[in-house]
DNA sequence: TTTAGCACTTCCATTATATGACTGCTAAAT
DNA sequence: ATTTAGCAGTCATATAATGGAAGTGCTAAA
């Protein structure tokens, strides 16, 4: 159990560091606190004999280890207030209402990515867990067809299709009809197997060349399934600004998670409130934390994250997701 | 005029710097030239004087200039062959005759950023000058919609529009007729104007809450005019990879111009056979260069590009995109 | 024309040195 | 029992000095 002065000079370290990004000394902290440097300087023996804080080298002033952040996080910060002008660019954004909930959602943390500087992402929960709402083709010109997935939720992939002269548009109405007869209301990843043992034998008997046509739709739906454009990544290059990745090998080792789209993916979860992960926590890299929230506006559901260095500042950054939480997706419904 | 020793001292220079990323010095060229150290260097004092070749400082070996890159590329560098291995992975992309022709250009450019380590992207020509073939709607759960703009080449937007309490979907069926019947066949660009002077000023009197439904599918033709994500990035963080990017100065730089997507447009360019643009041509960054072709096969247009840093192998790297070029989008016609 | 040889320039890694910033500890003060 | 002042000790950082190493430019001879 913490004294309140070791909180408050815990709160103070980790409050300045995340400004400075520079280790901090008992010097820097005993006029806030009204004691001598000599006494900040025992307390801070302890709070790192708990692990709270760090040295770099013998001499230096202290910064905050991950243990020290997520007792911050915890216990001391406190909600910080936002400015006006960053709450007004918001609401531009919210009362628009020719944005539907995805746009609306983007466009809001391209604005925190930008106001930041850190990096942000929605992931979209995909179209893992819809059903098949229907099947369509539109012919363009010459021998080329617009194939179409539609689910319930409102996805869509679509593809070209490219027909051999010695099959007509009719052999593909054929088997988009039988689709959509037969699967309509499956769930995507039961789509695979229903297709396998109800529409393939039967376009096998009565569709010419069915082989690719059959496979086009079999990965068109495969594809949707697995839907990767779900992610929505703003603002990579925002960690070159911040001083602890001054180190090119430490910027390639975040980019290439970044670049790693399984990676990111791992970033969306299914849980209340805002949550932050600290370093380690984050499954990302030791040198980043993230923050992130799960939304679920009338069935759409995802995540999003805000990741910045380990000194990222959580009280802003806890605001600004909250307030975007509670104001997305609320808007069509008042009006 | 060069004479034949000293182009192949410049093409000595130039690949042997792309191999080492090291200043060439006048001992590494004699052997292979045979002649002494000396001869070198008098015929390299003239390359310098032609601005082909620099120095770093006044004792340094020499690195090819932007000049002597250009010079490199349009009259001494030769085709490489490709490796039996690489151009087996690229067949069988070629061979996969679900892909479509987007799909095909991007596995492909995916490929190629992996085994060169070089930066690659896909811009397609958006859908500016594509006609609107049809607008859809598909009603889904509760009071939300489906909106689809397709276009006479198979682009596809859609967007998702919730409807007030006191609209029904026959009012937004309307608007979809009335759309179908005025403006279909109209080249995107045109529409909004269309729009404006033929269609509003009747849903105004038929169209119950017409501004929103308007509102909507406006927004939808103005996003598919500006269609953005037709550009499909690959490998950036490739970058850190290569030693004169070793100062994170200059990766921000590189990385700032990569986040700009106005900027990354412009690499787009409507020009025959493969082009190759050296530091400042590039109009990206002095430090990098850019190979790129068009391709337009049947009607789709668009341009690949790889983007590296100057210090480039402009050789394999121009066969790759010349062998990518010839090889994409003849399958469906073959077959 | 080409080459050998040498003086010269610049970079780079190493070492030395001084300085500044902090801490930890001890002993005195409260 | 706390708190504080003071001082010795530790480490980083900046600067300068040093000695190669690498490679050129020039000159004079081949």
């Amino acid at each position: 159990m913490l004294s309140n002065r070791q909180e408050n000079i815990l709160k103070f370290i980790v409050e300045e560091y995340i400004k400075s990004a520079k280790p901090i000394s008992s010097h820097q902290i005993c006029d806030s606190l009204d004691c001598s440097s000599a006494t900040i300087r025992n307390e801070m023996v302890y709070l790192e004999e708990l692990k709270l804080l760090e040295k770099n080298h013998f001499a230096s002033g202290r910064i905050p280890s991950e243990k020290g952040y997520k007792y911050y996080v915890e216990n001391l910060m406190q909600p910080k207030h936002m400015t006006g002008e960053d709450m007004l660019k918001l609401q531009t954004i919210f009362h628009n209402n020719t944005l539907d909930l995805n746009d609306t959602i983007k466009k809001s943390i391209e604005l925190v990515s930008e106001i930041t500087n850190y990096t942000t992402v929605v992931l979209g929960n995909g179209a893992k867990d819809n059903r098949l709402k229907k099947v369509e083709i539109v012919p363009l010109e010459d021998n080329k067809i617009l194939t179409m997935v539609i689910t319930d939720k409102g996805f869509v992939e679509h593809k070209n299709l490219y027909l051999p002269k010695n099959v007509s548009t009719e052999e593909v109405k054929k088997t988009v009809d039988l689709i959509n007869k037969l699967v309509v209301g499956t769930p995507l990843d039961e789509i695979s197997e229903k297709l396998e043992y109800s529409v393939k034998p039967i376009i096998g008997k009565y569709v010419r060349q069915h082989e690719l046509i059959y496979n086009t739709f079999y990965d068109a739906f495969s594809e949707i399934t697995n839907k990767e454009n779900d992610v929505h990544f703003v603002g990579r290059s925002n960690f070159l600004k911040q001083p602890e990745f001054s180190d090119v090998e430490k910027i390639k080792e975040i980019f290439s998670k970044f670049e790693d789209v399984n990676c990111i993916r791992e970033i969306a979860e299914d849980k209340n409130g805002i949550n932050v992960y600290v370093g380690s926590d984050s499954e990302l890299s030791d040198e980043v934390s993230v923050v992130k929230t799960h939304y679920n506006i009338d069935g759409e559901e995802g995540t999003i994250a805000i990741i910045g260095p380990k000194r990222m500042e959580y009280d802003r950054v806890v605001s600004l997701l909250d307030y975007i939480k509670s104001n997305i997706g609320g808007d069509h419904e008042e009006e």
